[in-house]
RNA sequence: GCCUGGGUAGCUCAGCCGGUAGAGCAGCGCAUUCGUAAUGCGCAGGUCAGGGGUUCGAGUCCCCUCCCAGGCUCCA
């Protein structure tokens, strides 16, 4: 064994000498590196801390906390989860095992269709920590395809990935794994009763792991194909630390805590009838107040920004959607259409830009009266499958707040900026600040109109999105094959990306309905057509609100702004009066008689995340007070002046402030 | 749509090997009149999602339907 020479990252090199192995390299680095090491990256591919380097590689040390160490944490954890089934359930098929964003999981198939139950899920955790404290190493080991085979004989599903690989049907990742090894296969054993086909790498043995939980057992098909076998799927996740995994599930709980669904019926905003039907909600009145002041805040910045409101039906014959082809592309999302009037089909609309398209061909147009834009809050069914449908995010029956805008192709670029400014100001009122845009481009395979039209509008699109100042990804390729477009995405309070508003051209409508306009030089022209969508549906946009919010909307938006809590009957009557100022200010206000304790109604008035709650005594009738307690705080202001607190508070709701806040909660702008 | 798991009082849930339904909260009534996170007592509340079957007997076992949750592209 002679000594070798690495270069490392920073460009420095290091000398080996006796145990090469990439392990060995971050113990002489440090020992800190090396507690952190489990994995490494020679001249660009992953391998296992054992790996023996060569002299002059280039080497880089995968540490636990990172995402690429991360993944090999999930992965390994995956194999251990694995063997910890065999154990339990002998005779067991084992499919996939990989790790995935927060995780991993592994499909099985059980001797006998059996299937797992939660009790089952401590048992096999139990056994997972039995082979994480006997500290196996993972071995890996090399196989010619015919070994491979022999190897994994009563593995099915193993057999099949290796056919595939020899078979060549994964042709380009057989090239990446190793271009001289005749498509060898690795695998990973540990201990001696578990063999894996993996490509690795894994950390060094069990021992390393162990901050993992077993979150949830479902079904998957084989290969993500329904015709193929069901098999049971684990989910778990897994971290470097017990800090991360406990920071991991204090995040889902926090997510839990704010799910709209859950936040809809303890606010008493809304609920799911089953005797309407899967994904239709009714608003209940204190939703209805949320949903009108949303509306009727978009109508009023609508009214201004110089958009006209038209109104159309919500069924149609079934030549419109011929017309605009919805039909030929989008029938499956359509509800089945009704027989009428001796052989007329009518459909449910599940978009309204035809509607808006009508409205514009209602008569000749002239240049002076463009750009137009049509605005409406339209209501639209669309059937999603019975599987994918979501409280108020995925549902079958929704309101667009939808406009559709009619312009010369002069027009667009003012035009574009225009709406996009138009749709960013009006999110950031609602408090979402964190955004980002994303630019689809024209599609690979067919797509409508020429290839000039697309680059004049996406280069558009591309400086209205620049002028915006904010981060633009691009989605090269993903935009529909009528138009591009451009959407803005918006980060909530903990984190999550949501799809907000889409501007989208498009060159095709406008020709399917043979559009003009009559221009300044006397001659029929084609507009071009611009569909954008705000909230994109109301219900969403609410839903998306009460988790980002966690239910504590801003006091403007909230259906009960303030509580008065009289400490005693007879203080009953000067609450009443409280309530009247508040009402005369324009405020939403109640009186709770004092039937029980201050205390329990405080209570109460908290978990229905009421702003501002009054409590009121004899001081305060004496000296036109109120004991003031806002949302979040555990501290009352006592004998605050009634006048001052109408005025602040009417302040705020003016001002569309997001009010007091429970802790932990963003308030966004 | 398919798979897994669910559906018991308005809500959250208990209900064992099949023997005739239970708690807390909410509601209603009475008492309490209270100064900041839940006052006491009482009452009422159920087609055990719906339908069919097995059984002397079904919330419980079987079948169908409806509804809910999670998953079903992240390639060893």
């Amino acid at each position: 064994m002679s000594a070798i020479t690495v270069r490392l990252p920073d460009g420095s090199s290091k000398e080996l000498d006796g145990d090469v192995s990439a392990g060995a390299l971050a113990q002489s680095i440090g020992s800190g590196l090396a507690r952190a090491a489990v994995a490494a990256v020679v001249d660009g591919a992953e391998v296992d801390l054992s790996t023996e380097l060569a002299d002059g590689a280039e080497v880089s040390i995968v540490t636990a906390a990172t995402p690429a160490g991360r993944d090999v944490i999930r992965h390994s954890t995956a194999h251990v989860l694995a063997q910890a089934v065999l154990r339990l359930w002998p005779g067991a098929r084992y499919a996939i095992g990989p790790a995935i964003e927060d995780g991993f999981y592994y499909d099985f198939e059980l001797p006998g269709g059996a299937h797992f139950s939660d009790d089952d899920l401590a048992r096999i955790d139990a056994a997972m920590r039995e082979i994480i404290a006997e500290d196996q190493s993972f071995v890996r080991s090399e196989h010619s395809i015919e070994d491979a085979l022999d190897v994994f004989v009563d593995q099915p599903f193993k057999r099949e990935i290796i056919e595939a690989v020899r078979d060549g049907a994964d042709e380009h990742d057989a090239a990446a794994h190793s271009d001289d090894a005749d498509r060898a296969i690795s695998a990973y054993a540990n201990g001696a009763d578990f063999i894996d086909l993996c490509r690795g790498p894994h950390v060094p043995s069990t021992g390393r792991l162990g901050h993992f939980k077993l979150t949830r057992v479902a079904g998957a098909y084989w290969r993500g194909d329904e015709k193929r076998p069901q098999l049971q799927r684990i989910y778990g996740t897994a971290w470097e630390s017990a800090k991360a995994l406990a920071e991991h599930l204090h995040r889902l709980e926090e997510a839990e805590r704010r799910d709209h669904r859950k936040l809809g019926a303890e606010l008493d905003l809304f609920s799911f009838p089953d005797e309407i039907g899967s994904g239709l909600p009714v608003f209940h009145p204190r939703g209805g107040i949320i949903r009108r002041l949303m509306e009727d805040y978009s109508r009023e910045r609508h009214a201004s920004g110089g958009y006209e409101f038209v109104y159309t039906p919500h069924i149609t014959k079934r030549e419109l959607f011929e017309i605009s082809g919805h039909l030929q592309s989008f029938a499956d999302g359509m509800f089945p259409p009704m027989e009428l009037d001796g052989g007329h089909e009518y459909y449910l609309k599940p978009m309204n830009c035809p509607f808006h398209i009508l409205v514009y061909r209602s008569r000749q147009r002239s240049y002076r009266e463009l750009p137009m834009r049509l605005f409406e809050f339209g209501a639209v069914y669309r059937y999603e499958l019975s599987g994918v449908i979501h409280g108020l995010t995925r549902v079958r029956g929704l309101t667009m707040d939808d406009s559709h805008i009619f312009c010369t192709a002069d027009q667009v670029p003012d035009e574009l900026r225009f709406l996009l400014f138009f749709v960013l100001d009006l999110l950031r009122e609602f408090g979402l600040s964190d955004f980002h845009l994303e630019l689809s481009t024209r599609p690979e395979d067919k797509a409508f109109g020429t290839d000039e039209e697309w680059a004049v509008a996406t280069e558009a699109l591309r400086v209205a999105a620049q002028s915006a100042e904010l981060e633009l990804v691009m989605d090269e390729g993903g935009g529909a094959f009528y138009g591009p477009k451009i959407s803005v995405q918006a980060r909530d309070a903990i984190g999550r990306t949501h799809q907000m508003s889409t501007i989208q051209l498009d060159f095709q409508l406008p020709q399917r309905f043979g559009l003009e306009y009559v221009g300044a030089d006397n001659g029929r022209h084609r507009p071009v057509m611009i569909h954008r969508a705000l909230f994109g549906s109301v219900e969403r946009f609410m839903a998306i609100l009460l988790e980002h919010y966690a239910g504590a909307l801003p006091t403007w938006l909230m259906p009960e702004q303030v509580r008065v809590l009289p400490v005693k009957g007879d203080i009953e009557p000067y609450a009443k009066t409280v309530v009247a100022r508040l009402v005369a200010a324009g405020l939403r206000a109640s009186v709770e008689a004092a039937d029980s304790g201050v205390g329990a109604r405080v209570a109460r008035a908290k978990v229905q995340k009421i702003p501002y709650v009054l409590v009121v005594g004899d001081s305060d009738v004496a000296a036109t007070t109120v004991g003031v307690n806002r949302r979040g705080s555990n501290d009352p202001e006592r004998d605050v002046p009634l006048d001052r607190f109408v005025e602040d508070v009417a302040a705020e709701v003016a001002a569309r402030g997001a009010g007091p806040q429970p802790e932990g909660v963003e308030p966004g702008e």
